[in-house]
DNA sequence: ATATCGAATGAATGTTCATTCTATCGCGCT
DNA sequence: AGCGCGATAGAATGAACATTCATTCGATAT
């Protein structure tokens, strides 16, 4: 009885302490990671800019891997959380799915080098940690794919298209923001870069006879400078 | 005179003998880092595996990372050929199109592992490095722009359509069939990937009065596993 | 034959770094 | 008050690695 739910006040502010830390150098680590990457961040520096002691960083993490696979995760379950929340509520299939994608992009584009990080690095780790990454990966296409597969029940998307694999082509874009930034940065904005790809893909399932209901997503191609 | 163009038989033999043994150098370079990561990569290992001396190794390359330029170059450079070779002769702008596209595809699906790491370890190239292999990556996607310009110009394409962006969004999809090959590959085979992919590209592009002209380009939506 | 010169070698070097270890600390309990 | 235990600290350890360098080798020119 000394263990168990009911352990003492102390015991919790003391974790809650910890967790509070270990958060602090996720974030600390992400940093650096994000700006020298992976194998150019130490261990010594990341306690130091943490104001952590190496030994430390070893009661959070079981090794640097460890580290990394937490580091990446937090990326990407901010990620995740954006998307469906904006998703919410909305009825209408293909709009919902053009919120899911605008805020998607916005996200990617509010953590650039963060998801640069997690993608790059997601490689460097073991199987097991690799593996997670990719799931994490395919949930967050969930609902791009469920809006996508309503909107072929309701009529509004052609049935023939393949969903999932149309839903992965619109993270694969979002991601692009933040992966080739160099690039299309130097050809749209954001909201340009949104619109157009909405309308790439869209053009593409929304069948004829539903056109009409959606000419601000249609119709949007950039400016290009 | 001992110098200059007419050097001995000799020097010429050793000078071609030492770009052989760096060309080999750099082949096996790549399986090893494809495999696990420059970082994972030690140049003894390295030099162990291409039967050449460290020493050698340094007479080659600057250092470590100019080897892994010259790696990352060389991979690149294999897949810019492929791609206007494919299109070349091809009148039809859209046609012209598919074929580079196709082309790409399977370059990129030929050397998978190389694809992934040119695109991911290409950031921890110096500055200058850098430049260079984004450089290559958008001297890639010219004859792709052009076709699309083309095809524009000839009435074919929407000419509201931002072709730059696009042409990119060709080779960001094309390059995500390597880099998202464990999603992608579960969804559909290379042929279904190429097709899906230019008929989500085209069906945004081709204006209606041209549609006609490419029902094999356009209408085949892939079988989804 | 032999002198010359660049290429090749691989052991040696010095540094960096992940991880461990031991000593200290301070919280929460009695 | 003071005890005990987990949390923290940071020096110590040892392995890995990029790079260097003193030396040897081999081809060509004389």
């Amino acid at each position: 009885m000394s263990l168990g739910a009911a352990s003492s006040t102390g015991r919790r502010t003391t974790t809650a302490r910890m967790a509070d830390r270990r958060q602090q150098v996720i974030e600390a680590a992400a940093a650096l990671m994000a700006r020298d990457g992976f194998h150019a961040v130490s261990m010594q520096a990341i306690a130091q800019r943490t104001q952590v002691s190496v030994g430390s960083l070893y009661q959070y993490f079981e090794d640097k891997d460890d580290l990394l696979l937490a580091v990446i995760t937090s990326v990407l379950e901010v990620f995740g959380k954006d998307l469906p929340a904006a998703m919410d509520g909305i009825a209408d299939p293909v709009r919902r799915l053009a919120a899911g994608f605008d805020a998607y992009c916005r996200a990617l584009d509010r953590h650039r080098d963060a998801a640069v990080l997690a993608y790059r690095e997601s490689r460097t780790l073991p199987r097991q940690g690799r593996r997670l990454v990719q799931q994490l990966e395919i949930d967050t296409t969930r609902p791009l794919v469920d809006a996508i597969a309503d909107g072929q029940a309701t009529g509004i998307l052609d049935p023939e298209v393949p969903g999932s694999l149309i839903a992965f082509d619109m993270v694969v874009l979002a991601q692009a923001w933040a992966l080739k930034h160099w690039h299309f940065a130097a050809l749209v904005d954001l909201d340009g870069y949104v619109a157009t790809q909405l309308a790439v893909v869209l053009r593409s399932m929304v069948v004829p006879r539903r056109r009409s209901a959606y000419p601000d997503l249609l119709r949007r191609a950039a400016r290009v400078s």
